[in-house]
DNA sequence: TCATCGATACGGTACCGTACCGATACGGCA
DNA sequence: TGCCGTATCGGTACGGTACCGTATCGATGA
């Protein structure tokens, strides 16, 4: 949408032949994302982010149409699949993994999907792209591992707790921060699995 | 904290003889109240909230000293527990009427926590706030439903799932959306607690 | 050579919190 | 009971602040 051409081999010249280097704009992208986080969706401003990555309004409403179109791309940018390694052969342990890997990553993305969680019911590309990038990537990625565990027998595939493992996983990621005033870590979130999870599951 | 002498018989009277009733304070509380629920805590302005109640700013002024502490009352004021009456004699019946007490209000009280959520991080007063009224209520609720099925002997004291249950109830009900695109109903709460929270506890 | 860079200035908009305005209704007092 | 002083009412105007998105500038580097 904006400036490189990201796909393919690089013969293709971007549109513009913007100065901005990919790493500049990563410094873009992380800029707001952590202002995001920090301020809140609302309170970020392009002046801000102009501000921090000592670049001027202009080059910023060059690249992108206005703030909403920006976050979109700096979450894009940011897409990443935190689950898709696990694969250990045993659906315990990879939910024991998958638990360990979310209580790691707790801090940055619930902060950020907290802070734009009430923006998404507005807008609703922004809602698509936090779906698409923070959301589903890791949702699809375990339900495949619950997947694998019953191709494997070790659970029914009509065991009614299956359908709601995503979200418990989240769901307890996302409501700790309000209940006990401290992110889910690694061991809260291992803790969880194997006192709530596993069982509901019939594993352990 | 403003006009009507809320505690003891009627005998204090209010330091300020405020010509707002009761009711008139509730509409202005009601009317925050949804403002921030639909457009989000940041965007709601006191000249917002004098123009959809049909007041003017300084009668809002006059009652409470800036936006933060106006929400705060009104939160304070809407203060309810919902859980309260449950006790139904078994456990089990005892979360599911839970589960349907907390998908009724799911949308209304899930939007008001989800609008303001970034904004608690950055203001104690109104973290404080929204804990002594949206979660706390609630949480000791449902622990006082799991005490007595551990007090009956439905569930050994030791069953690591019990720390679990209010986190997973909240934190499903606060999820779907995000997950899902609409909210938890009472029967989808249902539904998660028979597949998910009385397997784990040893229950059903 | 010339498009993009950073910097800055600009008009427009929105909201803050205060101050002032008559109008009104409460509440003490004859 | 009936009146009058007065504080609060709704309405509005105000200065101050902050940010939007655009326009313009000289400098810079492909």
């Amino acid at each position: 949408m904006t400036s490189q051409a990201a796909d393919g081999p690089d013969t293709v010249v971007a549109s513009r032949r913007s100065k901005i280097t990919p790493e500049r704009e990563r410094e873009f992208f992380d800029a707001v994302l952590e202002q995001i986080r920090e301020c809140g969706y609302d309170a970020v401003t392009m002046e801000g982010v102009a501000a921090t990555t000592r670049c001027s309004k202009s080059t910023l409403y060059r690249q992108w149409k206005n703030k909403p179109q920006f976050v979109v791309a700096a979450l894009r940018a940011n897409r990443r699949a935190r689950f898709a390694g696990i694969d250990t052969g045993s659906l315990a342990e990879d939910l024991r993994q998958a638990a360990r890997a979310a209580g790691q990553w707790s801090g940055k993305d619930t902060r950020l999907l907290q802070a734009l969680g009430h923006a998404m019911t507005q807008d609703p590309e922004l809602k698509t792209a936090l779906r698409e990038t923070l959301v589903e990537p890791e949702v699809a990625a375990l339900r495949e591992l619950l997947r694998r565990g019953v191709e494997r027998g070790e659970v029914r595939a009509d065991n009614p707790a299956l359908e709601y493992v995503p979200a418990q996983m989240f769901g307890v990621l996302r409501i700790r921060p309000v209940l006990d005033g401290e992110f889910a870590g690694p061991d809260y979130m291992v803790r969880f699995v194997e006192a709530a999870v596993l069982p509901a599951l019939g594993l352990d």
